[in-house]
DNA sequence: CAACGTTGTTTCAACGTTGTAAACGGCTCT
DNA sequence: AGAGCCGTTTACAACGTTGAAACAACGTTG
């Protein structure tokens, strides 16, 4: 293997501890040996060996980050933001997809004993607030998004409700009537899409307009694209949409475009999530931009805290503030690049 | 802590080892005691613990991926495959970002030492390849990606010069006469840039083509719409564009767009990677797309190689395949949704 | 000057696992 | 009956680390 504590110690003299205690910063080393052991410690290019560390400490310095795809963007700014947040408490995050499937998120509830990770930051699609609570494993674990409020555990994400109330009431104010919902989904009992479709529903209800809503299954630029379409095949088609997400938003722009019509002058369009292929598309996307950095440093700091501190802490929920991000989509304003 | 070996024992009335033994399958172990160490292991719900087993091994189980950052798509779209590869050797993957400098993927190849990973998969931007041959750590290690070759170490990449020259002389079988490449980088040694200028100069010099070229710093779509601009602002603008990546293309695209002119009447565009961003831009974007998934397998296939064999074998060099995707950008052709 | 505290260093044991070697019992073969 | 073999099981040590406790040397205090 590599070089251990003992090598040092026999080169400079001393004892394992006595080595051990000048690479932890122990106080009460005399100067003198000090100097010795970390001439030795450079001399021999010393690093610890966390296994051992880790056997010996019961810590493993790994946080798992659990996340339905990596590959949508959102998830891929989020995972950079919480990489970077773990960085600084020195830890090294381990990224687990789930697809969204009960399965897989099941897995990784189970596996994070398996592999020793000290938390868990989980984006839950599919798994029930009530199995979440019913597990056993005591591993540190942090929710973050949207699916479940009020649950077994800590808990970070921006306002939906509110949220989407606020991109709704934009829609509203540019003059449109037929302000349609993108992103509905079925049976998801306590998920983002209800929270969603609540803020949009006060918006409308508020203004005395009709509801207008289409499903989806899964919150990606196909599903997007053919909701879409069945929204412009309606009788009276929208002449505004929020999508639930930028996703979805990016497909239905797609599939508005390619029919024809103009964005926004035909149908207004805005999304959530503030990905950055909205700020690039043509037309730029209006958007709902959570702010990401917090969320994942608030997600990382409940982790910390809850590693830390007793287990029996109740549960926190904790919301993160997010910006309007008004662009072309809506505004038919156009720049050369708007961020 | 949790369940140990020691508490399984205890409890089937056999010694620690036997349990260990039936965990691991050994061979030799009688049905009877089979079965009362097996109902002992799942009455008390064990779990290995992975610490000891590596330091008892000498191995981790995890490798690390090192890229430029994750929220680049096709980076996120590469790690999902690299995640999925890993994933059926057993391992944990975790991931470092380096934001491409050079500090940043020192300090990574110099810190899979101290997290012990097994193996590291690099995609080099900054280091090269005379620091990656002097390095003295023997972890295993991959490079992906484009642009170290004949290097120190195993590196899996697509063929650049065939795919830019492919994609250009797609461009120029259109008709166009103006054909520029757009991602020069300046200082680069031997990095992706210079294998794409090579192949598009091939093509524009099979056809008597004149140059054009523009540079940028980073592949990312602020520096592609400036340096679009640029070419727009010339005396006499191209009439087509390769651009070195898709982030650059779509910002290429919104600055053809945003500036008036037409995408592909106007200005055809190219780009390579094919993420998912250019199937469901306005227009969709003409590229060139890797085999992100044999790519990833064959990384992570390759680490293994390494780590199994003996470390003094030569590094290999290894190509993927690719397809050109020809969509609207260039030909104009549009349909509803492409893929 | 004896009891005490402080500083510096060491010894010991333990974290949970598995490779090695050895022990054990039963069997066959001379 | 003894030698040899095989299948099964075990004791032991070791991986590298660090807390707890012990120890030695020294200065301080009553």
């Amino acid at each position: 293997m590599g070089v251990s504590l003992r090598d040092v110690a026999e080169l400079a003299g001393v004892s394992v501890k006595t080595v051990s205690n000048v690479v932890n910063g122990y106080a009460h080393v005399s100067p003198a040996t000090r100097t010795k052991v970390e001439r030795a410690l450079s001399q021999l290019g010393y690093r610890p060996n966390l296994s051992a560390r880790n056997l010996r400490q019961g810590r493993t310095g790994v946080i798992a980050l659990a996340l339905p795809e990596l590959d949508a963007p959102y998830f891929a700014e989020l995972s950079r933001f919480v990489i970077q947040a773990a960085a600084e408490h020195r830890w090294l995050v381990v990224i687990e997809q789930t697809d969204g499937s009960l399965r897989r998120e099941r897995q990784v509830l189970d596996g994070v004993r398996d592999h020793r990770v000290d938390g868990l930051i989980l984006s839950p699609i599919s798994i029930g607030a009530d199995e979440l609570a019913a597990r056993t494993d005591e591993t540190a674990l942090v929710l973050l998004g949207e699916r479940i409020y009020d649950g077994p555990a800590d808990h970070v994400a921006i306002d939906n409700v509110r949220a989407a109330r606020d991109i709704t009431e934009h829609l509203i104010a540019l003059g449109r009537t037929r302000v349609a919902a993108l992103g509905v989904q079925d049976q998801s009992i306590s998920g983002t899409a209800p929270l969603r479709l609540a803020g949009y529903r006060e918006a409308i209800a508020a203004h005395g307009l009709a509801e207008i809503t289409a499903q989806v299954e899964r919150y990606n630029r196909a599903e997007g694209a053919a909701a879409m379409a069945r929204l412009l095949d309606a009788p009276s088609p929208p002449d505004a949409v929020f999508c639930f997400n930028d996703l979805l938003a990016l497909g239905a722009m797609r599939t508005v475009l390619a029919s024809g019509r103009r964005v926004p002058e035909d149908v207004a369009l805005a999304g959530l999530d503030d990905i950055e292929d909205g700020r690039y598309s043509t037309p730029t996307l209006t958007t709902v931009a959570p702010d990401k950095a917090q969320l994942a440093r608030l997600a990382v700091d409940l982790l910390k805290l809850r590693m830390d501190g007793r287990a029996d802490r109740p549960p926190q929920e904790m919301r993160t503030g997010y910006r309007l991000m008004i662009r072309e989509s809506t505004t038919g304003v156009r720049t050369r690049a708007s961020s």
